[in-house]
DNA sequence: TCTGAATGGTAACATATGTTACTAATCGGC
DNA sequence: GCCGATTAGTAACATATGTTACCATTCAGA
């Protein structure tokens, strides 16, 4: 990639992995969202349903705590998915919070998604041997970890080193 | 990561990798931005300063043609450079472009930047062995191959996950 | 050379996302 | 029980990003 022009002193987009990174998970979301976009969901609404889905019952909080989404996110993807009649609302015993489930059309939605994104998945495996899979994941598991305690500085994070 | 709530059928988000690859990416993307926030830039405008900089001249449509940035985010980019006297923009023989190039500030600006994005993508690589990081590349570079191949259907899509 | 199609770039609008600040409810110490 | 501190969630605003349409220019071909 560093090949067709004149290229000089600094960095080199092409090669650095943080954008790279960024740039694969781009792409993996918008051929994931065409793949289902019959089904209408943004992303943040497609997390809450996820995330929904595991349990019986969940707060709004739990999705934020489970997500990389803040509560805003999680308030308009939860009133959004409502107004779809995607998930349902039941009251708490603490009176703050209402607890969210799936509505059968939610369920199903959510079924025919996931079942979409995996096949998705798979078909990516396809482009590597078991054992290059496992050594990709292996490293993608210590890059999250590294980066992970890169950002403990709870205030300013300041200069990553 | 399936251990401590009621955890049950389709997909468990945490272990999807899109979605940890988009998730990884942001955070990398956060704590770079924390780092060289000082420069005040957005990340588009530090994508154009890192094409610019390679070249001695080229047109917004060059930095399109390089980046994951449709035009109009490359436009928006390059105005708010120009504005803060990081770029400047000289007649081109077709006279609908205009050619850019770094002013000294801006190439000085760049090289503080990207002197801090190497340093941390280094900080990142010491959480693995040189053969672990070849493993993982390699992967990296299968699965970008993989993604591309899956994209040529031209339309156009919605970003989803 | 004229003319319709294509291209580079931007304006104006629509939507999505981040930020701040607020309300209602619960908690913890006294 | 009372009262300040904390928490869950949302409203209202600010900013960023995507979308459409447009203008000026260039290109291709009759």
């Amino acid at each position: 990639m560093t090949g067709d022009g004149a290229t000089r002193g600094g960095l080199d987009l092409s090669d650095f992995t943080p954008y790279r990174i960024v740039v694969l998970g781009r792409l993996m979301s918008e051929q994931l969202g065409a793949a289902y976009s019959s089904e209408d969901l943004t992303i943040p609404e497609w997390r809450v349903l996820a995330v929904v889905s595991q349990a019986d019952a969940v707060a709004a909080r739990d999705v934020v705590a489970r997500t990389p989404m803040d509560k805003m996110a999680v308030s308009r993807a939860v009133a959004s998915l409502q107004s779809k009649g995607l998930i349902l609302r039941g009251p708490a015993a603490d009176r703050r919070v209402s607890m969210l489930r799936l509505s059968p059309e939610g369920s199903a939605v959510y079924e025919r998604v996931s079942t979409i994104a995996l096949q998705y998945e798979e078909a990516l495996w396809r482009a590597m041997s078991v054992s290059e899979r496992e050594a990709f994941f292996d490293g993608l598991q210590k890059l999250e970890l590294a980066v992970e305690s890169a950002g403990v500085t709870e205030d300013k994070p300041q200069a990553a080193e």
